[in-house]
DNA sequence: TAGACAATACGTATAAATACCTACTCCCGG
DNA sequence: CCGGGAGTAGGTATTTATACGTATTGTCTA
């Protein structure tokens, strides 16, 4: 029932070896691929940005903690979902994962069932998440080869003023506007004001009022 | 520093009685405002719906837990931030808490510091869910006074559809389409296309696709 | 320095949307 | 059974937006 969709990767990091070994036959069991790592080191030299999954990782360990490696992801902008395991954790340390953004945090020993349901969880949450960041950078991308101007333009497209209005706020002639329009439906690659609008908004995920900002962050 | 905003309330809910009396005192020399209530059931029937703030929540009691509080407020859907505070809660109270939504889970005895931030925290997360909730219910009022010929119309506009291909596909007039839009337009209190787009995209909160179902909902 | 691109602007023509108006039919509730 | 709202449609005039094409100026770069 466990996802296993051959493109997505189970990330295990855990120092007890007999814990990688255990987990990775229940794992693969599943028909789901795993990779452990014995340290939080060796997993960041490792993990492979463009494999949707998720990460099963254990507080404590030597050197870099579980908890250090989320700091670590967070600071990397890496976004994976975890879900740490642990022997002797304590509330404190669950608190700040789970507000740091885990989406699990389990005791060993735990229910097998559990933790595969929580990796499956994870794992849908991993690639949707893929897919929201991926339509947000292709728009991204459009929005930043526009020039400054046709930001402009396309900042009070988007609040609503006609090219009139939008003439008589910028200074310029109408026909200006209408030029800067055209070109920017084009590089926007959008048929419609509507698909233009919801490019600009919803990429930028911010009322209009601050389009301006993320348009040309 | 703590928000005393006038109107924000801290609810306390702690069957003992000594908790209820430090942390009034506590919170209260901040300028927040503070109800303490001994269980869970009569917090229930004190709640004020009307009123931004957060809550202050043992696990442990007798009678209604704070996990089973949780529950029932989401049954309800109320949506008031939760700070957990307990002596002796495990890991898994904590997980199921964070994983039900609560804002933190703090361990007694805490720092006084870190609550008062917490609950600032809380509120003002609280506030900012209201506005955005009540924006939402502005706009979804106003979706549903359109009649749903109205309703199919909007659908089409905000897919992008000319006048002329909604009167294509609905096998209606041109003109037809026009008295529509104008309807929309004035029940919607939109002043241009792009506000409509606005309304009709972000309340739903859902890709055009969807906005069918988002719009009979 | 020549060529590319951005920003500006004009002309003309067509297409689309908006703003007014009226009017018919159907169906529902008082 | 009658009034009113919903859905339909036409007329006319005006305003906006698009779609062509051309041209000037300035900046940046190969």
């Amino acid at each position: 029932m466990t996802g296993n969709r051959p493109d997505t990767l189970v990330y295990l990091v855990d120092d007890e070896f007999a814990v990688r070994d255990s987990l990775t036959l229940l794992i693969e069991s599943t028909g789901q691929a795993i990779r452990s790592f014995a340290s939080a080191e060796v997993f960041l030299n490792n993990y492979d940005p463009e494999r949707p999954g998720c990460l099963l990782l254990d507080v404590r360990m030597p050197s870099m903690s579980g908890l250090e490696l989320q700091d670590e992801l967070l600071r990397r902008e890496i976004s994976i979902p975890i879900i740490f395991i642990s022997g002797h954790a304590g509330i404190p340390d669950s608190a700040k994962a789970f507000r740091a953004g885990a989406v699990d945090f389990l005791e060993k020993p735990f229910d097998n069932e559990k933790l595969l349901g929580r990796i499956e969880e994870a794992i849908k949450k991993d690639i949707a998440n893929r897919e929201q960041v991926s339509e947000h950078r292709k728009i991204q991308n459009r929005l930043n080869h526009l020039t400054v101007r046709e930001q402009e333009v396309l900042s009070l497209i988007v609040r609503g003023y006609s090219n009139k209005e939008m003439a008589k706020i910028l200074n310029i002639s109408n026909r200006t506007i209408e030029a800067h329009r055209a070109h920017i439906m084009e590089k926007m690659q959008a048929e419609s004001l509507a698909e233009l609008m919801m490019m600009a908004t919803h990429s930028s995920h911010n009322a209009p009022d601050n389009f301006s900002l993320a348009v040309r962050a």
